[in-house]
DNA sequence: ATCTATATGTTATAGCGTAACAAATCTGAT
DNA sequence: ATCAGATTTGTTACGCTATAACATATAGAT
């Protein structure tokens, strides 16, 4: 568990390491059962870790797999949108950001004064290693 | 109903007429409910009609919502990825495609070998008419 | 000590989506 | 016309995702 994981409860820091040591997107039930061991019981238990969790931006929320998955650099991603690339095959999730996304949907926002507090930005596919398998 | 919606079976019809006058997103069970009195009894025949507008692209699914929405010009999106922004107020859906946006994306994609299958664009957040309120 | 806010535990339930199988309907070819 | 194959439809049952409501416990401040 890397230092970010910091000041969590046990739930959250549960949660949050079932998600590192996995380090693809899990869903709330997969880490329930990951964690009945420790005394989990009930999705709630997992769902409210999940939520602090992601207020703080060390998990992420992917809406097209109903999943989560650790933030793998917290630190990198200040002021723009989050992309994602996730491998349908492998699962493995790429997280990026790019100044140019950022402003071309901040200036469609702003154009058409549009309020953003939530974005996401999806790209489903095949990751290198698994198109060329 | 609008000309775009030749040639569909009965039920995909009445599933994309439903959402078409409506304008905003709904569940596939909110569709269902709206549609007993035409004979609809199950989900799935709702998810199948979906399914099928989906493909043809006279309906998206919004993956943030768990929902669908008629698409407003089908013909307009052509090539490039298709963003939608949401307000969560008043459930308004604006859909745009933006070729600096999709440059953006195929961009990183090519440069790492990502295949992308699906994409997803949504800013949740407040329309202008619902940010003045 | 006691008050307040936050975190946790537990049961039940609501909402989203599909598997599996049966029946009907539509198509095109002979 | 009619037959075979494909598509569409109907129906039941089930699994996965998420939250409401209420009870209990824990931590920090005064």
């Amino acid at each position: 568990m890397t230092e970010a994981a910091a000041d969590l409860t046990r739930n959250q820091a549960l949660v949050y390491g079932a998600l590192e040591k996995t380090g693809t997107p899990m869903s709330a039930y997969t880490i329930l059962d990951e964690l009945r061991d420790d005394g989990f019981r009930a999705p709630l238990q997992v769902y409210r870790a999940l939520d602090k969790l992601v207020e703080q931006g060390l998990v992420h929320r992917l809406e097209s797999l109903n999943a989560f998955v650790a933030c793998r650099h917290a630190s990198c991603h200040r002021g723009g949108f989050i992309a994602f690339a996730i491998c349908d095959t492998c699962g493995q999730v790429s997280e990026f950001s790019d100044d140019a996304l950022s402003r071309r949907l901040s200036g469609w926002a702003g154009k058409h004064s549009f309020k953003p507090s939530k974005t996401t930005i999806e790209i489903r596919g095949l990751c290198a290693g698994c198109s060329n398998a």
